[in-house]
DNA sequence: CGTACTATTGAATCGGGTCAACGTCTGTGG
DNA sequence: CCACAGACGTTGACCCGATTCAATAGTACG
């Protein structure tokens, strides 16, 4: 991968929101791209609480956004890959309502905060590809709180196994496969309201049924029909080719 | 309240999206919308799975967003009140991956969809509120996730209440304290991830504790700091007013 | 008045949480 | 090279919050 990438050969490009654009288009997101940062795994990008953040992508590697209470228990909201937002949200509300931390080592692009109104003026199709990419995310977390309010904890798994799976591959992220999960048990946890205790027992559980492999970050998926009849999965719509 | 509503006397105008608007903006959103329906109590707007669906707010009345699985649970998203999208997720995605039901009767403004995309192209204002409308309304969706997953029922029903409170009487709502809450104990239950029956054994504990009155869905916060304290309540922000 | 829906309450049960101990691997410093 | 600490995964025993089953009211409605 090239240490200075431009949004010209970013790979990203055949995904929103900035997929298919050239000319002009280009060279305005290039101008709105002001800087790339990295982050080391375990690192925080966005501090919870934070009166403003930054307004940026990811670029390579995982995060998850997550809210805390205040006696420490931890909600995980979801989980970010390359290609999505960094809180469209604290962008255009005042304060970071949640944090963000890198799982991997992680490189975001970052924007200028100040050309956000010059992409709604000038570039309509970016508006509206941002719009997307937002309730796209909100579909996310919309399936989470499906798990989380209603499935068991087997079933819970399942579907965020399968769920981050299929992102994975989608990205390209797959070998053979075999996805680079870099979640630990207590990420699963805090991600579908379980106790690390019993995730663990459940991940056990599904192992010894065949339905998995989940080995040091390896996840390999056994019989995905099988797991996707235990998650009464029904995935969220691929990302569609936007307007016009 | 009119009969006739036109944009121009809307009572909503003060909230986003369209708030403050004027001249040929307001012309362009009294054109957007084609077409103002009514709903019972009970009915369903949007039904789940549907492959396309109208684009439109809620005028007036109470409704809510769920999933169900196929075994039958269900989940709630979120609620809908005055001012809110009606799914603006499906909207933009291909088919409606939930349903929407009305709570109360309920009186929708629909737009003209084909005109979403003139919308983007030629008042980026408007298109700007409806990306940040689209981010508010996963903030509630993360809100309640961080509720199902972490805080146990009391601190749900809690949180819950506050939020309605607070929301209903945003919208000026409440009379003399007392805010007329539409919604069964089923309701609350499936929005919290909790059965009817330990719904309805918390909530005789938080009224008997003297923290709520909720009656013939007649609700009364009693103490609203012991509440917000047994939640861990922060609240959302404000609806604050958007760029520009 | 019967039907149907919503609220209420008790009793039994269970999924999942909590506590606690132990193993494994890795890095670090004496 | 070994001792130790810290992070993470694993497993058993026990307990509790919440679910499920079940029965009873109250109320609206035709």
């Amino acid at each position: 991968m090239p240490t200075d990438i431009t949004c010209r050969n970013c790979p990203l490009r055949t995904a929103p929101p900035f997929a298919g654009q050239e000319g002009r288009t280009l060279a305005f997101v290039e101008a709105f791209r002001k800087d790339q940062r990295r982050y080391d795994a375990g690192q925080t990008i966005i501090l919870e609480g934070a009166s403003e953040s930054p307004l940026m992508t990811v670029f390579s590697g995982w995060a998850f956004r997550y809210r805390t209470l205040s006696d420490g228990r931890r909600q995980i909201l979801n989980f970010l890959l390359p290609g999505d937002f960094v809180g469209l949200q604290q962008e255009l509300d005042a304060a970071a309502t949640h944090g963000v931390d890198a799982l991997t080592g992680l490189v975001a692009c970052v924007f200028d905060r100040r050309r956000l109104w010059t992409l709604y003026e000038d570039f309509p199709r970016l508006a509206y590809d941002l719009t997307w990419l937002c309730a796209h995310e909100e579909l996310i977390v919309d399936e989470n709180l499906v798990s989380v309010g209603q499935r068991r904890a087997s079933e819970r798994i399942a579907m965020l196994l399968i769920h981050l799976y299929k992102r994975g591959s989608a990205l390209g992220l797959c070998e053979s496969g075999v996805l680079n999960l870099p979640l630990g048990q207590q990420h699963i946890a805090d991600a579908l309201g379980l106790s690390l205790v019993h995730t663990n027992k459940t991940l056990r559980r599904l192992r010894l049924a065949g339905l998995i492999e989940l080995d040091g970050g390896r996840l390999r998926i056994g019989e995905l029909g099988q797991l996707q009849r235990l998650a009464d999965y029904y995935g969220l719509p691929e990302r569609p080719r936007p307007l016009i």
